[in-house]
DNA sequence: ACAATAAAAGACTTTTTTATCTTTTATTAA
DNA sequence: TTAATAAAAGATAAAAAAGTCTTTTATTGT
């Protein structure tokens, strides 16, 4: 479904949007323990979420990552995954083909097209806030 | 969603199966070109294809690949599916938690149960014959 | 029996993805 | 203004996925 990458990318957003919600910056390896990612692994994702305006990054003593209670109440999951793996997930035909459409569709189009629908609203209507706040009531994991 | 191994081996199977609709056996070179596939490549996956019974072989001069009508009509797209790839598109985490359950649940786990469902209901309903019959009739395709 | 055909099997190679290590840049506080 | 901290950037490395090439085995028609 996504790739790995974009698996640690979203675990990551998610727990940045949780500890922003108590007002707690977070440092890599913070992240890195709280997604059971690998730490050098993990900076690289930050810097593709930070240059891509998915958190804000903060160098120095006390610096690392956080995202605004205002920012992630607008940041849509999708823009997440179109930083990582761009927008296949939304678009790309379930069986590989370049121009798979209503005029030369593959044999599953029409099924498909209503699952890549569930799956594009989900992840356009949902939000960061929306899923960091179960996180930070401990409903939700993002480990094991 | 489905790896590349996967993706061919789905059009494979469906194009087997149209062709042997109208009683002709495949080579691989002629799957390989009807599919777009590499077919070096298209050769190893019909290996695994045709141990997991997905597709009979026949070896030797006016040999190649068919499925019975009958069997086409039982196979589901599901086994195709975990001959390849296993079950993981069946059961894991959105996320990549080894252990997401109801107890333990990921932070889109109940959005992604919904989507898993409706690719299960859709892989294990389906069967060969009921794609096979739009690519034999021209109104699905398998290129581009 | 033998040549031709076609898949199976095995050993490799290439590419992509995942992951690590080192150096640099920015920020802070003493 | 310097030492400490933490992310950014760059260069590699390891693992997995995708793809190729060569040899072997099974089948068929002559």
């Amino acid at each position: 479904m996504f790739s790995k990458t974009c698996e640690y990318a979203i675990k990551a957003s998610i727990y940045i949007a949780s500890q922003s919600l108590a007002q707690k910056r977070v440092g890599i390896k913070d992240i890195a323990q709280a997604i059971e990612s690998p730490e050098a692994f993990t900076g690289k994702i930050m810097q593709v979420l930070s240059k891509n305006h998915v958190v804000a990054s903060v160098k120095g003593p006390h610096g690392g990552f956080e995202i605004l209670e205002s920012a992630m109440k607008e940041k849509k999951l999708a823009e997440v995954v179109r930083a990582m793996d761009g927008d296949d997930i939304f678009k790309s035909c379930g069986l590989g083909l370049k121009e798979c459409s209503g005029a030369n569709p593959c044999p599953l189009h029409n099924q498909f097209a209503k699952i890549r629908a569930d799956i594009t609203k989900l992840l356009e209507t949902t939000t960061l806030y929306d899923v960091a706040t179960g996180l930070a009531d401990g409903l939700t994991f993002l480990k094991r």
